[in-house]
DNA sequence: TTACTTGCAAATGCTTTGCGAGCCG
DNA sequence: CGGCTCGCAAAGCATTTGCAAGTAA
């Protein structure tokens, strides 16, 4: 489980009883998906009654600002959250299940630089996400 | 200029005054951006004072659902349309102006089939957006 | 003290919807 | 008549924020 406490805490961020439980909580479900806010201050209310749904928001934006954590807004309205990778990915989106999964592609990653530069700017984000559906076998 | 009203018609889509005179905006304004709900709403007022917001609404979620019009989510919360074009094409969003500037490549496209294909999955919809700053000469 | 943090409820911004009235075939 | 369509206001939903009380340094 990567510690998102440590790099919040080593980052000067001041570490609550609050932003602890919403912590690990973000760890432990960013193992089995993306967690949007609601799933998260479900599960970190489970844990402790006096976390409020503000405070999970007003914390995944300061995880967020403090390079611990990335925001994906899929096609589903809400935003959803996974703890951060030292490797770079994009993510597949399973249409009928809503399930998420991750793959990195260098080849796409270098064409979209060189497009970005064609077009005169310099590539600071990128959004790249595929919807599909399950080939049966 | 593109023929939504023509479009939709043609799909037996039942042009009313409102829905004329949004499909009109729609199609000057894409010629200029990506206009969002509100812009459109706006400009549509001003020719006709009885167009309400929530036709506009209803409107534009007609025209995506007859194939007319295509919706964008991009990184600053709200929708945005614009009139559909046969050749299809991704794009890049200047994060200092917001302006949208479309680009295609089909290298990409390719490698995005592959990839999906690969992970087990037929390609059904997928979004590619950069955001750039513009380079400096 | 002084600055930060929190829970609660109210407010926000975008979008959708219920309803009664109007319109068209 | 019967089914769309409309404007209006109210409701919905995810997210943000004002405020007063609580906490930590």
């Amino acid at each position: 489980m990567i510690d998102l406490k440590k790099i919040c805490k080593d980052r000067g961020l001041r570490m609550t009883d609050q932003r602890n439980i919403i912590a690990d909580t973000i760890s432990e479900a960013s193992l089995e998906g993306h967690p949007d806010v609601n799933q998260i201050y479900l599960k970190a209310f489970e844990k402790d009654k006096n976390i409020s749904i503000a405070t999970v928001y007003r914390t995944v934006k300061l995880f967020e600002e403090y390079g611990a954590i990335e925001k994906h807004d899929f096609k589903d309205g809400k935003a959803r959250y996974e703890t951060v990778t030292d490797i770079h990915h994009d993510h597949l989106i399973d249409i009928d299940s809503g399930e998420v999964i991750e793959f990195s592609n260098d080849e796409i990653e270098e064409l979209q630089m060189i497009m970005a530069k064609k077009l005169g700017y310099n590539l600071v984000d990128h959004r790249l996400e595929l919807y599909g559906k399950k080939i049966k076998k």
